[in-house]
DNA sequence: ATTGATCTTGACCGATCGGTCAAGCAGACT
DNA sequence: AGTCTGCTTGACCGATCGGTCAAGATCAAT
């Protein structure tokens, strides 16, 4: 035996990890104090601070853990094998369906974490802010790729793929955030179909 | 002479509604605390509770008077003496100017006002929540007689009026607050372009 | 058995939070 | 002259904030 690893330890940091996802995804960032997310996770505060250095810190990590974990969701939705408007449709009814699952989970809309999150701390935090537009760059990533194997077999429209993955990103994120300030998935009957509008098709 | 009213008085009270729109679109609502709004108004705490219930107040009066104060210009945008789809025109003008002139005035991208605050107290503050909910509502109305309009003189193709309304809603607010997370206004390149595919025209 | 690294515990810190309050002040009305 | 109302002043409140810390627990390695 060489890797047992500390059950405790990793414990009690996962539990953080895990209370930070299900707080700041119903609340604020700014309203989910370090103690309620210690209260959560059942981690006294020294502990808190020996796992993180800051409540920022955790947060860090935590949307770092969230990215990591549906990175391989979006690589198979965007694969090469996949014909791109089929990628936008099933990234769209991916969306579609996690906002519900979500909305059942906690009993309200949560729009996208990483929007809600960068828009709150954009003007104060500048290492979370990087992170944000680092998240949202990439998911531009699978966007653009996306529309030029469109429009390279004519099955999206000619035009700028950066830009026009921008509008999507837009769109997608804009969509999510007024989902969750009316608290409310009727924002989603026009998502489908407002996607591909932006892409020029049909 | 009859009606002199309180100079004072209404500065004051002036002064802590001019502080609130500043420091609330710089930065976030948990961020910015009474006193910063007492020192920027130059205003005793004392002096804000007489004027203002709570906090919150403040904010949902200083939104009142925001949207007061856009109302005329969004009325005129979109008079019905105006073809459909230059009211749209217009009005993506009217919101980059806006966007570039607040980031001129206070040194970065500020996005949408209500759209921000909205996103934020929508968990918390159910009266805050549900003026921004409103103030929603009202901004798809305009959008949805534009749409009428031009589906009645054949300028804007068919589709449901309300959910075409939304989609713009979310378009506009969505590049509004990428452009306040990434702190430029590169995400505005596509903002007409993006409404008029939306809208299904050229 | 002892050490040393890792992790937990819970009391504690100064700062700041939103909000209160009693006292004072100025001007209008009688 | 006196009173009443609207507004200001600044000290003050308890609660909570993010963060610290010294002491103890746990356990693998020696």
């Amino acid at each position: 035996m060489t890797a047992v690893a500390e059950p405790v330890a990793l414990d009690s940091r996962a539990r953080l990890i895990a209370a930070a996802r299900e707080l700041l995804w119903r609340n604020s960032y700014a309203t989910v104090s370090v103690d309620d997310l210690c209260r959560r996770a059942a981690v006294n505060k020294g502990s808190f601070y020996h796992h993180f250095p800051s409540k920022a810190d955790l947060a860090t990590v935590t949307f770092d853990a969230m990215w990591s974990e549906f990175r391989p969701l979006f690589d198979s939705i965007f694969s090469a094998q996949v014909p791109p408007l089929e990628r936008f449709a099933s990234y769209g009814a991916v969306n579609e369906r996690f906002q519900r699952e979500k909305q059942q989970e906690y009993g309200c809309v949560v729009g996208c974490p990483f929007t809600n999150l960068a828009s709150e701390v954009c003007t104060q935090d500048q290492a979370l802010r990087e992170l944000m537009v680092i998240k949202h760059t990439r998911m531009c990533a699978y966007f653009t790729t996306a529309i030029r194997d469109g429009q390279a077999d004519g099955s999206i429209p000619a035009g700028d793929p950066l830009v026009l993955a921008q509008q999507i990103q837009a769109f997608v994120t804009g969509v999510a955030t007024q989902a969750r300030i009316v608290n409310d998935l009727t924002p989603y009957v026009g998502f489908a179909s407002g996607i591909r509008r932006l892409l020029g098709v049909t």
